[in-house]
DNA sequence: CTTGACGGTGAAATCGATTTCTGACAGGGT
DNA sequence: ACCCTGTCAGAAATCGATTTCACCGTCAAG
């Protein structure tokens, strides 16, 4: 692998003459041909080790998510991807699996490659952020908030979309609506159902309210045993409204298995549901932006790179609500 | 952010002991003990672009895949990570999008970050390698070949998996039975529908056979209107294989709104579908094993990197077949 | 004709860790 | 007492690019 030293020695100029053609600084155009040719001769490229080092700077930056296995955040990294590679960056996804040690490790490589900035859906646990803050790296946390970091935020509007797929489902004449959510420590699960319960209040009596909520794990084992578990109830519910797309993948499984399926029973369901084409009909769904959220994210983050220096903001995206014919 | 020189000073030794405490060389347990005090106090972590360019070398590893949203390689990155991870590598994911351009920027990247290693699911295009190779950086390509270069390689068994799901559709009873496969200059998609007419031969005649062969792009869409095209012909298939996970997804759409699902039609895909549990039954699904390609590209990526100098191998895992009650 | 500004260039410092190279010192064998 | 070996630690070189600094012409203004 050729250096600039190499290069400079065949071009017959001095090393800082070579960097110079290669960041756009002012080279007499012989030079800079002579230095051209000796680059395509030696088929050289930079080391960006080397210029990591010295720029305090790369031109990659870290989208770092929980579960690179479900479809919303693959669906979120597209949208990051194409604002950063518009702008002339890299992504480098980290999978985190909901483990915060691995999420501290990825935080942590990110500060000591020197990467231009993190975009962050954050673990339950609270992260630290403190080495990149230190470094005055710019992070945008997406999907859920971050303790004690004011940074930029893009969230869906989790509340209102489960007051509305609640409500939608009291609209189709359901009463006895439970809802599954995720762990109770993860923000978007509280207030998802937070907003199930704002809806459900007056349709039923508090207490009873209360006995038809479940907490799982986020994944389709989660959405499952749940559901299992609530048909099970002395008075099982007539619908139920799921907080993410794989849970309601592993509820409908339940349901569509012992044919409960709409109008029969009802459903909703916050997030699309991945490869949606095949579930049923008549299924009530909170469309999550989650594309819109990774290119919202992304140009946030670059503006910030950029040199943005405003107060952090949070950015809240509407859902859409819809039901399938 | 500290550096190895502030703790050698805050320790009282020189910045090459600092070092040498932390990369486990014999280092008298006084100093150890007083370095790692002054490294604590300073939370101080090395700086890997630094350490990069000295040592000519990372702990990340690259794993390029055309596709983020495609679930087969979402399923791989996991395999790949957790392997990767135990042997404390960490996993970068790039997405290429399918585009050669993009493929080139991040095996750059790899290069030129001095990563460990990649794990390359190539573009249809023929994909440059020489830099890595030059570099002597380890490759493992997987689910395709790469053309023109010797490299490990991880693969599905294609053709035979393409045999046996469309001789089972034939021992279900079907005779006209269609192929809908990926684009012409994809290894996979030619070698499982190879497996497709090597199964039709005798069962057709040749020229019949060719007339119900699709080529699509590996997509959702590609599979939903490759599906309405065969529908439309004089005498549409009584079933139909199809070659990957997604193009299945657009394919089995079409068929559920049109009430044509087993037993009435025959449906077999190549590669598990994304969420089954909500695919009609009936299906015969040919197994990819895609954790186990990354698990076993991974490890083969580990060992080249602790200096394992066989020739390249390839290694073709064998698929399962089933047909959901 | 002098002064100043400015574009172009090279020498050398720099980023922060790793890794020689070298020397100091302790302990063992003869 | 002397040499040899081995352990530990510091000084300095190194990785490869960027960037500061200094200098040299050249040309325009005064």
């Amino acid at each position: 692998m050729a250096t600039i030293y190499e290069v400079a020695a065949l071009a017959g100029v001095s090393p800082a003459t070579v960097s110079r053609v290669f960041n756009g600084v002012t080279v007499s155009p012989e030079k800079s041909r002579l230095v051209k040719d000796a680059a395509a001769q030696l088929s050289f490229t930079p080391n960006r080790a080397a210029r990591n080092l010295r720029r305090q700077n790369s031109d990659v930056i870290a989208l770092v998510i929980p579960d690179i296995e479900n479809p919303f955040f693959t669906s979120m990294a597209r949208g990051v991807e194409d604002v950063a590679h518009a702008a002339g960056y890299s992504v480098v996804l980290c999978n985190t699996d909901e483990d915060h040690q691995k999420e501290a490790t990825y935080l942590h490589i990110a500060v000591s490659e020197n990467m231009a900035g993190v975009i962050l859906a954050a673990t339950g646990s609270a992260s630290d952020l403190s080495s990149l803050v230190a470094r005055g790296r710019p992070i945008v946390a997406v999907d859920r908030g971050i303790r004690q970091y004011e940074v930029d935020t893009v969230v869906a509007d989790n509340r209102s979309g489960g007051l509305a797929a609640t409500r939608s489902l009291i609209q189709q004449g359901f009463t006895r609506i439970a809802c599954i959510t995720g762990p109770v420590d993860v923000e978007t699960a509280q207030q998802r159902s937070d907003g199930w319960r704002e809806a459900m209040h007056g349709v039923l009596p508090d207490d009873q309210i209360q006995a038809y909520l479940r907490h799982a794990n986020y994944r389709v084992d989660g959405g499952r045993d749940a559901m299992i578990d609530l048909l099970e109830l002395d008075q099982p519910p007539e619908a139920v409204f799921v907080t993410n797309n794989l849970m309601s993948v592993g509820a409908l499984q339940v349901l569509v298995s012992r044919g409960l399926t709409p109008p029969d029973a009802g459903f909703a369901t916050f997030g699309d549901l991945p490869f949606a084409s095949l579930a049923p009909r008549g299924i009530t769904v909170v469309h999550v932006p989650a594309r819109q959220i990774g290119v919202t994210a992304a140009t946030l983050l670059m503006n910030r790179i950029g040199g943005d220096e405003q107060p952090s903001r949070t950015i809240v995206l509407r859902n859409e609500l819809s039901t399938r014919d």
